[in-house]
DNA sequence: TTAATATCCTACTAAGCCGATAGGATAATA
DNA sequence: TATTATCCTATCGGCTTAGTAGGATATTAA
């Protein structure tokens, strides 16, 4: 289950998408289109621009705007800021790895070698998947 | 990212499916084996047995034992009931399915659709695995 | 019959996360 | 200089997770 900091991140990104000329939309009007609190949006936002995605114009006619075409931004970046790990367990993520205190040896794991499959075939959506593609 | 509880889970099963004869084993047994704490262990195993994979005996000699053969029992059966739904978004689980509040319209939603694949491909790693696949 | 064994059951708790809110600081525009 | 809109920090109630405590129940063996 993916939190709902991620499932708005994405429709806002995606409304974003969908403007003409990528003209800067202001977080007020994405959260009433998209039925989001707006003070928690905001919050998300800026972590998304935090981390490249997305730009900023402060005062009048501001807002947020893609920085990239949305074709070049692939769902499993976005996934992994919003989301953080693809994996179902940390002993199998590429980008948030962590060792599971239980296990003496990863290899011998039944899970572990389970659960890569299911990140592999995940990931290979997400991988092939971009921004565009949501529209 | 799964509970620790469905990983716990998983790995008691595998155990129990690796015993010859399908011979009951107590908890302890296996949270030292697996380096699980029992107390946490005993309600995994609890709630295993209550929705029918496990069989238990009391007594000198007791404990937990597979109620089926590991190759009948696939993986999305004991996911659902350890972790829960398998979608990523209730509204796009098959099991525990549940309407967004923020989405007038499902198919509308780009999130949706992308989910949908997920929960596919993930399903179909779920279906065609089976207890005795982990071992 | 009694003691030992091991599951069964209910209740509780500390810690952490999630979703959301509050209130003001900063920057850009008119 | 007033207005607009992002930026930033701090806080909060509620829920879940992982684990603990303590005893009830059933089975076995002496």
């Amino acid at each position: 289950m993916i939190s709902k900091k991620t499932k708005y991140g994405l429709k806002a990104l995606t409304y974003l998408a969908r403007q003409e000329n990528n003209q800067p939309v202001q977080i007020g009007v994405i959260s009433k289109a998209e039925n989001i609190s707006q003070k928690f949006l905001e919050s998300i936002l800026l972590t998304l621009k935090k981390n490249g995605f997305l730009g900023a114009k402060k005062g009048k006619g501001g807002g947020y705007y893609l920085l990239k075409d949305p074709k070049d931004i692939k769902m499993s970046s976005i996934m992994r800021i919003l989301e953080g790990p693809i994996a179902m367990v940390p002993c199998v993520s590429l980008n948030f790895y962590e060792k599971c205190d239980d296990c003496p040896d990863e290899n011998a794991c039944a899970v572990h070698n389970l659960m890569i499959e299911v990140r592999d075939s995940t990931l290979n959506i997400f991988n092939n998947r971009s921004l565009a593609d949501l529209i």
